[in-house]
DNA sequence: TTTTTATTGCATTCCAGT
DNA sequence: ACTGGAATGCAATAAAAA
């Protein structure tokens, strides 16, 4: 089917504007990390990735699943992790 | 060096593999296109590369294969449209 | 120019935690 | 039954080697 992305817009998938709400719901819900991650409404769960996923479609109007959301959070974990060992490697060397 | 997780460094962009490395991945990807965790480590520790560099070298080994496998397509369909 | 190692940005699958 | 997160997959790409 051709292309059929009535929530994307004709940037990337994380572009500046969707990256800035994604930022402001990592500060808004838990400030990093560690908070009770079971998040559980009456009848419904919901998680803190879906959250941030509620929030994006809040402010943007645009959507990004649970599991973009996840994968995103991995990457960005990834960069800052090779950031600080490059970082450690030029000192030494 | 598995503790770093990383096998590019400033010097080496990357390392050639032994005819016997070769083999024995070759070997291993007649058998399954797809390394199962237990063997992946076994291959590793017998050819003494990373669990990372065995990953990677077969998914390098899949896109080769989707890549030729697609050449052969072309030539079909190219000696259909005579 | 083609082939061989290795990375990156996404998605998809696999693993537990509650 | 829900989830978030790690492991893995794949396309695109880089650059050394053949």
């Amino acid at each position: 089917e051709l292309d059929d992305d009535q929530n994307n817009d004709g940037e990337g998938v994380w572009s500046p504007d969707i990256e800035q709400s994604f930022h402001e719901a990592l500060a808004i819900y838990p400030p990093c990390g560690r908070r009770k991650i079971i998040l559980s409404d009456e009848g419904k769960m919901f998680g803190r990735n879906e959250l941030i996923s509620r929030y994006i479609k809040m402010r943007t109007g645009k959507s990004r699943t649970r599991k973009q959301v996840s994968s995103h959070i991995q990457v960005l974990a990834k960069r800052k992790s090779k950031e600080l060992q490059s970082l450690f490697k030029d000192s030494n060397l | 060096n598995p503790a770093n997780g990383k096998t590019r460094t400033r010097d080496k962009y990357r390392i050639v593999y032994t005819d016997r490395q070769r083999y024995e991945l070759e070997n291993e990807f007649s058998v399954s296109k797809y390394i199962s965790i237990p063997r992946k480590a076994a291959l590793s520790s017998a050819l003494a590369l990373s669990e990372r560099q065995i990953k990677i070298w077969f998914q390098n080994r899949r896109a080769k294969e989707r890549k030729l496998h697609k050449k052969r397509q072309n030539i079909c369909s190219r000696q259909l449209n005579n």
